[in-house]
RNA sequence: GCGCCUGUAGCUCAGUUGGAUAGAGCAUCUGCCUUCUAAGCCGAGGGUCGCAGGUUCGAAUCCUGCCAGGCGUACCA
C-alpha cells in the first residue's frame, strides 16, 4: 500500500520535472496524496496543481490538464498500468487517481500478513519519548479529570510505540511541599475529632470524607497511641495511602506505568539544588526580596516567577525544573507533559527554563487537556475538590464500566470541552459507539466460529479478491487502507481521538456489508474470500481498540 | 483588564492543517429478523459554520474587531 502511494508520487515527481521545461519554478515542492472524502473524487488526490498554481501566477487547471495528460502516457505502461486505471482533473485543478481494483485488493494480503503488526511503522525512529500524565497530587482520590488524563496519555502512549517511538509512561508523584502537609494537618485534626478531643481543623485542609475514613483506619489500628504522634506520621500515613488507591484505581483503568518518579527522592537526592545552580550559573535566575526568581520573562513570559520563596522553601516550580533536567539527563529527547487546562499558564515558564539551559524548545512538549463535565441525563453534576465533593474515577467506572470510561474520556479532541454523559454510556446503541465497535468484532468472531463449526469451506479453496465486486465490499477494502495513516497522524498530531472516529468508520462498513451479504454461503470461493475481508475488519479493530486499551471481545 | 480554550443541524460532535456539493451519531418520521449476534441495517427531513470586515483562484479553517460560554491570572499545586 506504501508502495502504492510512493508509486504515484513518483510518477507526480516526473510530471513536474517535464512542466519544469514549459515553466520554470523552483522545485521545492514537497508532494501530498490525500484520501478524498468523496469516492467519486477516486482513490488517491492531489493538490500539487493548486499549489504551483498560486505560486507561478497561471491557472491551476491548465497545469493539472497539462500534468494528466502526460501521465497518461506514462500510466499505460509498466509500473504503473497494472496499477492505475484513470487520471483526472478535479474542478479547482485537483489531480484525481482512480485505482484499478487489483491494486484495492493487496490491501488484505498486507492486513493478513501484518496482523497485529498492522499498522505501525517507523515514523518515530526510536526516538526516546516521555509521557508524563494523570500525576495528581496524593491528596486525594483520582477524579474524572485525571481519567481523561490517563485515558489520553496511555493511550497516546501506545499509539506512539505503535509508529516506532521508544515511548515510557511516567508518573510524577508530588510526595512533599504545602499540599502534603496540609493533607496531614487535615489527617491529624479527624483523628483527634475521632479521639473526642477538639481539634482544629486547617483552614484550607481538605473536607472530603475520604479523610475522615483514613482517619478512622488509623484510629482502628493504633487505637489512641498516635495522640501525640508527629505531623510526619500523618502525612506519610495519608500519602501513601492515598497513591495506593490511585495506584488501583490506574490498574483497574488499565493504565500501567513504566515509572513512579517522586518528588521527595528527587530532593532527597540534591538534584533540586544543583538545578538551581545551573540556572544562577547562567544567570536565568536572580534575588529579589529575599526570594529566587527565575528571567522566564526573557523568555516571553509575562512576569518573572518565584523558585525559592523568601522563608526558603520551594515552590512547586523549583523541583519541577529539576525533574525535567533529569528527564533528559535519563536520555529522553522529548518530553510531553499532559495536563489539565489550570497548568496552561506554566507552559511559558517551563519553556523558558528549558531553552534558557539549551534544550531544544520543541523538545519540550506541553500537551492541555480540557475539562469534563459530568452530565446524568441533562442534569450536570456539581464539581468541587474545595468542598471535597466531587465524582471519582472509581465511580464512574464502577458505574458504567472502564471500556466505556475510557472510550467515552478519548472521544474529543484534547482542545474540546468533554461533556459526560453517564446516561448515554451506559446505553446499549450506536448512542455508545464503544458497543458499536465491540459488536463488530463479536459478530466477526461469531462467524469465524460458525464457519468452523459448519467446515463449509473445502480446505483447498482459495480466496479471490476479485470477487468482491460491491460497494459495500470495495468500501471495507477502502477503509482498511487508511488505517496505517490514522494511526500515524494520530501520533504525529498527539491526538488519539482519530483513531475512535476511523473505528466508528469501520465499524459502519462492516455493519452495512453484513447485513447486504452472507460470509458463508454454498458458494465456496466466495466464502473463502468474505471470509478473508471479515478477518481482515477483525484484525484492525483489535489493533485500534488495543491502542487505546479497550477490549476486542469475541462474544458480546 | 490580560492570557488560554471553545462557538458548525434541535442535542453531542467531526471536518485530514487553505480545497471539490459543510459531514456523522442521537432525536423525529419511515421500512427490514424462520438463514453467519437486531447492541444491527436501509431511507427522509433538518445549516446565515457566533457576528462584521479583510487576505485570494478558493475561507468553517488564516488576519483584525466585536459578542457569548468555560478556565486561568499565587512567594498554591
Amino acid at each position: 500500500m506504501q508502495d502504492i502511494e510512493n508509486l504515484i508520487i513518483s510518477l507526480l515527481e516526473e510530471s513536474l520535472e517535464k512542466l519544469k521545461s514549459v515553466f520554470s519554478f523552483d522545485s521545492s515542492h514537497t508532494i501530498d496524496l490525500e484520501i478524498p472524502k468523496d469516492s467519486s473524487f477516486g482513490d488517491l488526490a492531489s493538490n500539487i496543481a493548486l499549489k504551483l498554481g498560486r505560486q507561478i501566477r497561471h491557472p491551476s487547471k491548465e497545469l493539472a490538464n497539462i500534468m494528466v495528460d502526460g501521465m497518461k502516457v506514462m500510466a499505460k505502461e509498466p509500473p504503473y498500468s497494472n496499477l492505475i486505471k484513470d487520471i483526472e482533473v478535479g474542478a479547482p485543478g485537483f489531480i484525481n487517481f482512480f485505482l484499478k481494483e487489483e491494486s484495492l485488493y493487496y490491501i488484505l494480503d498486507v492486513v493478513k500478513k501484518d496482523g497485529k503488526k498492522f499498522g505501525s511503522s517507523n515514523i518515530g525512529k526510536g526516538v526516546k519519548i516521555n509521557i508524563e500524565f494523570a500525576s495528581a497530587n496524593p491528596t486525594g482520590p483520582l477524579t474524572i479529570a485525571h481519567g481523561r488524563q490517563a485515558a489520553f496519555g496511555d493511550s497516546l502512549a501506545n499509539i506512539l510505540r505503535f509508529s516506532g517511538f521508544k515511548a515510557e509512561k511516567e508518573y510524577y508523584i508530588n510526595d512533599e511541599g504545602r499540599q502534603i502537609d496540609l493533607l496531614g494537618k487535615s489527617i491529624q485534626a479527624r483523628y483527634l475529632e475521632l479521639l473526642g478531643e477538639r481539634a482544629e481543623f486547617p483552614q484550607d485542609g481538605y473536607k472530603g470524607d475520604y479523610i475522615i475514613d483514613i482517619a478512622g483506619d488509623i484510629k482502628d489500628r493504633y487505637k489512641e497511641s498516635k495522640r501525640n504522634a508527629p505531623l510526619s506520621f500523618y502525612t506519610d500515613y495519608g500519602h501513601k495511602d492515598i497513591l495506593n488507591g490511585i495506584k488501583l484505581d490506574l490498574k483497574e483503568f488499565g493504565v500501567a506505568f513504566d515509572i513512579w518518579f517522586s518528588q521527595r527522592r528527587l530532593g532527597a537526592s540534591g538534584k533540586v539544588e544543583k538545578a538551581i545552580d545551573a540556572l544562577k550559573k547562567k544567570g536565568l535566575a536572580y534575588e529579589k526580596e529575599g526570594a529566587l526568581w527565575l528571567k522566564s520573562t526573557d523568555f516571553g513570559d509575562e512576569k518573572d516567577r518565584v523558585i525559592i520563596k523568601s522563608d526558603g522553601s520551594y515552590t512547586y516550580f523549583g523541583p519541577d525544573i529539576a525533574y525535567h533536567i533529569d528527564k533528559y539527563k535519563r536520555g529522553f529527547q522529548k518530553l510531553v507533559d499532559i495536563w489539565g487546562p489550570d497548568h496552561h499558564g506554566y507552559i511559558p515558564r517551563m519553556k523558558a527554563v528549558v531553552t534558557g539551559l539549551g534544550y531544544e524548545k520543541e523538545s519540550l512538549i506541553p500537551l492541555i487537556v480540557q475539562l469534563v463535565t459530568l452530565y446524568r441525563g441533562k442534569t450536570q453534576i456539581p464539581m468541587s475538590t474545595r468542598a471535597g465533593s466531587f465524582v471519582t474515577l472509581k465511580e464512574v467506572m464502577s458505574e458504567i464500566g472502564t471500556d466505556p470510561a475510557r472510550f467515552f474520556f478519548l472521544r474529543r479532541r484534547r482542545d474540546s470541552h468533554l461533556d459526560f454523559d453517564l446516561e448515554l454510556a451506559k446505553k446499549h446503541s450506536l448512542d455508545n459507539p464503544v458497543y458499536y465497535i465491540q459488536y463488530a468484532h463479536a459478530r466477526i468472531s461469531s462467524i469465524v466460529e460458525f464457519e468452523k463449526k459448519e467446515a463449509k469451506i473445502p480446505g483447498g479453496v482459495k480466496p479471490d479478491p476479485s470477487l468482491l465486486k460491491s460497494k459495500e465490499e470495495l468500501n471495507i477494502l477502502r477503509v482498511l487502507r487508511q488505517f496505517p495513516f490514522v494511526v500515524q497522524s494520530s501520533a504525529a498530531a498527539y491526538e488519539p481521538y482519530r483513531l475512535l472516529i476511523y473505528l466508528e468508520d469501520l465499524a459502519k462498513g462492516f455493519h452495512s456489508f453484513y447485513n447486504k451479504h452472507r460470509v458463508v454461503s454454498e458458494d465456496c470461493s466466495l466464502s473463502a474470500t468474505r471470509m478473508l475481508l471479515v478477518e481482515c475488519v477483525k484484525i484492525v479493530i483489535a489493533n485500534g481498540l488495543g491502542l487505546i486499551g479497550v477490549k476486542a471481545p469475541t462474544k458480546m
